[in-house]
DNA sequence: TTCTTATGCATAAGATTTTTATGTATGTTT
DNA sequence: AAACATACATAAAAATCTTATGCATAAGAA
């Protein structure tokens, strides 16, 4: 992820909740989505996307299935069971993060 | 900094604006006013802090003073001229990344 | 028609930032 | 006397990212 370097654990968190909402995405799908949610503040690296997708699916988190369109390959991902149970804790730790965070940033109003 | 790993390159961050915010501080205090303003939710590690002062001193950013205080050796950071005028853009970077970030956990909302 | 851009995957080297472990030292509490 | 708190520091290892590179097809521009 690009943005200037900022936060290392994010990552996961981002795809995963990407797949909680979509059903199903391949990867350079996936980099495209947080770039126009974003408005173009986020911009995924391959780099770093493949590998933690890669991480994301040795762990149980995701299925995975390949399909062609338009002579090219797609490399679809799905949350598993265990990665929809996964879903809420991770973000809810991220979001939780924020709070603690904002404390620190603006310790008069959070 | 500790709270699962999360959050990569905001340390550096945290430090500036709690040096704002409190004129001078030492590593210690630093570590002890983070987890109270957190409820105990972020505990900085020695091992992270203590580089990222040096580094931060490093750039120019923040001056130092050592002092003798009841037996043990305090060294007191403070934010030079130019780190005074580095603290708003570091936040404001921050800020912005957790708004972008809250786009992509809650596109409905954000 | 050729070059560039977009689509689509992947890996490896290097950089950065963190955790964990270790070391030194003094003061306070149990 | 032992344990905990205060206070600094560094080094090895782990984690996660950027940058570079590679392969391949399709579409648009020059």
């Amino acid at each position: 992820m690009s943005s200037s370097k900022l936060l290392k654990g994010s990552l996961a968190t981002i795809v995963l909740k990407l797949l909680e909402d979509n059903e199903r995405m391949y990867g350079y799908e996936i980099t495209q989505k947080v770039k126009a949610l974003t408005a173009g503040e986020f911009k995924i690296t391959e780099g770093a996307l493949y590998p933690t997708l890669h991480k994301l699916e040795a762990d149980g988190f995701l299925s995975t299935e390949t399909q062609q369109v338009d002579g090219r390959v797609r490399k679809y991902y799905s949350l598993t069971k265990e990665g929809n149970a996964e879903v809420g804790s991770k973000v809810s730790e991220l979001e939780e993060f924020i709070i603690s965070l904002q404390k620190v940033l603006n310790p008069k109003l959070a």
